[in-house]
DNA sequence: CCAATCCCAGTAAACCTTTACCGCAAATGT
DNA sequence: ACATTTGCGGTAAAGGTTTACTGGGATTGG
């Protein structure tokens, strides 16, 4: 039997110009095993060796190479965040947040976007496996078992929003829908609205079912009947905004307020009524929820119930660093919601005089399209 | 002197249960070497022995570690992306057809954003080069020369839009602001509009020099005077917006139509003129630029600039990958503007009467704030 | 002045994969 | 039936880092 073969296979260029942690130790006269001790901060080094190994590493502009770092750490340092849609604005602005403490916390994030699509779901769990994600926090629709076990077998702690897998390892953030969708249901009533309708997210998001509950149950709270022709399923984009109005202004009996599943939902609504001649909040009230920066600059500015993006990023990542360090999780988090009382609600006044008035016109201008 | 010591150091659990290719080859009954032929595709693979690999890769649910993966083949399959902030809804669109460009060609994409910070670009840039990134796309203001250099001695391809550093590696996307903005500058005049404003960006970003520059460009075209009073400078957000058009309200004779470096700012104006009691577009047109999704659902929508995100993200990815894969690529990639044309510009009419109104009202509600 | 102790730097294994190269077995040619 | 080619699977090195363990030198105690 022939022994093994030595060769050698380097990829180009001398090896001296190749900028790896070598390059370092040899410029200052250390070994590699000194210079990866003084970038990890071991305090065992030598101050003044130290002092010569950041002076090499500055003096070639070295970086080590996380790849490798990982590989043989065993950790990534990345988070995952998988959401529904970047274009969402709620979505970059919790992104962002989300980022920040991760950074403070010496983590980068993989975001991933699902589109509300389970294939992307699926492949946005397989980036997150495949490139060693520490932990994944799901702010989107709830995940597939099948998924879920693969994540869970690799003990990789999740986060989720709402839903709740009763797995070890796994946290859950309660939003508390109620407060925030109760205080904006007795606003309309204490408004004098009796007539309420509902503009719900996509019903299979654990989120817009948690939203549309917490408003029924905000009704009944408050002695309003629940109309069930005013709850419209949207799909939480303008579109789906402007096509739930044109379903509700389909009907004789106009409610006198609606109340939307997030902003850009209400952004649509909001859109669609003035264009076919109500007044806002003269003739209709319009509540969203999330309370995005645009809601602000909408004419009329919209009131909104606003969940702090600030404090649901902190609590992600504050569950899965909690996971990675082994010590009990404390597994659940609640996030509170509250109103941000704007201009888009008001009285309900003269709701009939200017239903007419609509009514006549709508007759006249059929041809319209919703744009 | 004394031989080497053998060891052992497996991190834990025990070896049958990690899922790595030994794992896979075990259970195919191949060597890790047929696996890896495998999963990458090359063609000198027994069928056979291909199809009891893939079994027992879906079998066991074997991900390739991406980083080992990235480590020997010296491709770690990621483009960077650096942009301004992901809250300004125009970058989430631009991201969005990145990625998806980017995926088409088996890349994945790592984002930073710099909030116009020079720390945060570095720090951007430093995650771009440990994570190996083989490409960036720089969709920000101008890079400083130093880090620029650090880039380039790693020869790492760049994109930049507008601003063109002259080494090999480097392409530059060339947005036609001119186009777009003429279009939209002529719009107005053909309205009958003689004062012009524009809230510009912030100067330092090369994009908002740009578009001041062919903005100035194309009243000179149209014989419209340049009057410097009513060049404001923003920061291409709303409240930029807000700010910029309290500055202009400042003057005794308005502009009758002012144009925007972004649909930002272009939201923020029309807010804070609507707030201030003048109409749009009577009193005052806004033209926006971008043509951000939200644009259309303002009230009144906005007429805008647009600039294919689409055709910039592929033009971004199109560059990369060229000069990736070595062969002579082309430079300059061209972007085009054009205008779209919406309700927030018209005739500039009944401007004097309404505005001595304006007048007399700021005097009594002096105290308001701008929000 | 020698021995024991301690501190700290260096050596080499290990992380998981890709891939150059070798060699075995089967197929083909004579 | 033997030699030659061909096809393909296996072995092991390499990629850049972390880290367990070793051992050398300095310091301290006797």
């Amino acid at each position: 039997m022939a022994g093994p073969v030595r060769r050698t296979r380097r990829r180009s260029a001398s090896k001296s110009d190749r900028m790896d942690i070598h390059a370092v130790a040899k410029l200052a006269h250390v070994s590699i095993a000194t210079v990866s001790r003084t970038i990890n901060h071991i305090p065992t080094v030598n101050p003044k060796m130290a002092k010569r190994v950041w002076e090499a590493i500055r003096e070639l502009d070295y970086f080590p190479n996380t790849q490798a770092r990982a590989l043989v750490s065993g950790r990534s340092r990345l988070l995952g965040l998988i959401v529904s849609e970047i274009t969402n604005p709620f979505f970059p602005e919790l992104i962002q947040g989300f980022e920040e403490v991760a950074v403070e916390n010496g983590y980068e994030v993989l975001i991933g976007s699902t589109n509300y699509d389970p294939e992307r779901m699926k492949s946005c769990i397989r980036r997150m496996v495949e490139r060693n994600a520490e932990g994944v926090a799901v702010m989107t629709f709830g995940i597939e078992q099948p998924l879920l076990d693969q994540l869970a077998d690799r003990k990789i702690p999740l986060v989720f929003v709402d839903v709740a897998p009763n797995r070890p390892g796994m946290s859950v953030l309660r939003v508390d829908y109620h407060h925030g969708i109760r205080q904006g249901v007795q606003h309309l009533a204490a408004l004098g609205h009796r007539s309420i309708a509902f503009v719900a997210g996509p019903l299979r998001l654990h989120s817009a079912q948690s939203r549309l509950a917490a408003f029924k149950k905000a009704l009944q709270e408050c002695g309003i009947p629940v109309e069930e022709k005013f709850i419209i399923e949207g799909d939480h984009t303008m579109e789906g905004g402007l096509a739930a109005a044109a379903r509700i202004l389909e009907h004789k009996n106009l409610p006198t307020a609606i109340m939307c599943s997030n902003d850009m939902l209400a952004i649509g609504v909001l859109h669609k009524l003035s264009r076919s001649g109500l007044q806002v909040p003269g003739d209709v009230s319009i509540i969203g929820f999330d309370d995005i920066h645009m809601a602000e600059m909408m004419i009329p500015s919209l009131t909104s119930i606003q969940m702090s993006r600030a404090d649901l990023a902190r609590a992600a990542v504050s569950a899965l660093r909690t996971h990675l360090e082994g010590s009990t999780p404390k597994r659940e988090y609640t996030i509170d919601t509250h109103l941000v009382v704007r201009e888009s609600t008001g009285f309900p006044r003269g709701t009939m005089t200017r239903l007419r008035k609509f009514t006549a016109k709508r007759a006249e201008s059929a041809a319209e399209s919703t744009q």
